[in-house]
DNA sequence: AAAATCTGCGTAATCGGTTACACATTAATG
DNA sequence: CATTAATGTGTAACCGATTACGCAGATTTT
């Protein structure tokens, strides 16, 4: 591959001429300015991006840190992440951290090694102190890592309550909570939605409040045990899709039947929630959005263009489908 | 954050000696050794990967080329080779090319500027002239790009078949096939491993092959039409699962029952298949399997290692599950 | 007309590593 | 004991860009 030097040689010119026409910066004669573009498109030169990192300490990179990119949320975020930092000319570095402080360490060094210029952080555990150590922007999806570091969020309780609210409007009685992990704070968030709606009512006890963990198999044993612990729950409001699936898998296996017996209300809107039988009822968040606004907001702290929101919160959105 | 200068001066050696305990390689006493390793502690050094790459002309990056990750197949390949290369020590570059020419040539570009190892190719697009040029490693998923271009390959046309036959023998007269697009060979293949089977059978016609594009609510649409086209139709045999998926969707919506009226097998056997009421009855593929080998294919190559076998074609594996 | 400013371009230092080469010691060999 | 080989270390070139600086000529200002 041909080198700036080459270029230059070609030109009739010197390495800064080039270099000047190549960032469009400096004074350049536009008969130079020719005899440069018609070297660079016959010797079919492209400038060294590692060459210029190395001065520039920085990569046109940004790191991704998602749990698990199989996790049906995370494709979607994802991709909206790539779709917007690539049309801006930046390149994605995929990361699964498996929710492990020792992996996301690992990444960390890895990155801050290759001059990586940005980081979307869409994991739980990262704390502010790993982070700001290496003084690299940051943006978080759907958790506030620190006050300083802008985060993009969705509005948890107030969707959890929404969901209730609904439950209630359709005339349940008895509304059942599959929470998410403690850790989680969206998964706090959502059951403190929960239990404004019903934590004030009569019948309304701890045990209405099962862990799913959001994951498949575990929340179709816990339905089971909640469900057979209180016979007379109509409804649940699942903290997130996959765990709501695995609601209505353990109602089917119960022989009942959804949502004649028990109406089912997930939380994401992932597109797996269009593909089961009965569709799900789901709080959908934006998720292609949250990851678009994520990162512009880094682009425009890496570039320097002052951002006055640090915090933006998401509407998230009630889609009626067939299991309510 | 220190260069390797400030640990020559505080060990008192020179930059050579630090280079060389760094890499393990040429003489160096132990003294030295000693000195050096302490100095790298004390100034928490981490060698600039960037500089590195620049005198070395590699990266410890590889590029991962998917149609779209949102594509339920995508995330555990990705995850698959994430994991294998992040423990060789390489960071994975997403790029999601949409199966467009001009997206893959942009990524290709870029990813050739920063000096990328290599390249795992899961798209159907990518032309054997657009990645040789380059001269760089490159494995293909599912595809073979070209003769010399290593390939993981998996049985689709003896999984296709498989699939088929074993609707035969659930006592099945009339099988359909919701193929997927011509361009991509998979789609082909599995068309092939249909037809083997039924190709012969007195009943047989090709309108009992519709497009399914690989597409939910494209197989949806399709599949509605096949049924009303022939009302005789008892099983669908569908190129992977989300157009499985779709199938029943369309089989629902026309009244019918799955399996009772219609049996429905999908292809692919990613993780949507189980989340489904019924669940899809599938020719499973070893994903995970199937990134694990292109990367560590795509490593051995890439550390001249000579690779012997360039072809791997793994089985498929089917499922039975409530679909059929 | 002299001074100041603008324009155009080349030289060389720099970013932070790796490594070829030279040189000095020390150990092994015949 | 002389010769060869092995060990240990530093100097400097190199990877391919960017840019500070200096110089020269053209323009503008006063």
């Amino acid at each position: 591959m041909a080198s700036i030097k080459e270029v230059a040689k070609h030109a009739g010119v010197s390495v800064a001429t080039v270099s000047r026409v190549l960032n469009d910066k400096g004074y350049v004669s536009e008969e130079a300015r020719k005899r440069v573009q018609k070297a660079i498109a016959n010797l079919d030169y492209r400038p060294n991006a590692v060459a210029r990192s190395l001065f520039k300490k920085t990569s046109k990179t940004i790191g991704l840190l998602v749990p698990d990119i199989v996790n049906p949320f995370f494709p979607e975020l994802a991709r909206a992440v790539e779709d917007t930092l690539s049309r801006h000319g930046y390149t994605v570095i995929l990361c699964n951290t498996d929710e492990s402080k020792e992996k996301e360490q690992a990444y960390l060094e890895m990155m801050m090694q290759k001059y990586i210029d940005g980081l979307i952080v869409a994991t739980n555990t990262l704390t502010a102190a790993q982070v700001t150590k290496y003084n690299i922007p940051v943006v978080s999806i759907d958790r506030k890592i620190s006050k300083e570091l802008p985060g993009i969020m969705v509005e948890n309780k107030k969707g959890a309550s929404m969901a209730v609210r609904f439950l209630k409007k359709k005339g349940r009685k008895r509304i059942a909570h599959l929470r998410g992990p403690s850790y989680i704070p969206n998964a706090v968030e959502r059951c403190a939605g929960y239990l404004e709606v019903v934590g004030e009512e009569p019948w309304f006890k701890e045990s209405y409040i099962a862990e799913g963990n959001y994951d498949m198999t575990m929340s179709i044993e816990s339905t089971i045990r909640l469900l057979n612990m209180h016979p007379d729950i109509d409804a649940i409001f699942a903290g997130n899709d996959v765990s709501a699936i695995g609601a209505i898998k353990a109602i089917h296996k119960l022989g009942k039947h959804v949502p004649r017996d028990i109406a089912v209300v997930g939380f994401d809107g992932i597109m797996l929630s269009e593909a089961t039988t009965p569709e799900l009822t789901t709080i959908a968040q934006p998720i292609y959005e949250l990851g678009e606004i994520a990162s512009a907001t880094l682009i425009k702290i890496i570039e320097q263009q002052a951002d006055d929101q640090t915090l933006y919160t998401l509407p998230v959105q009630l889609i009626e489908r067939q299991s309510t």
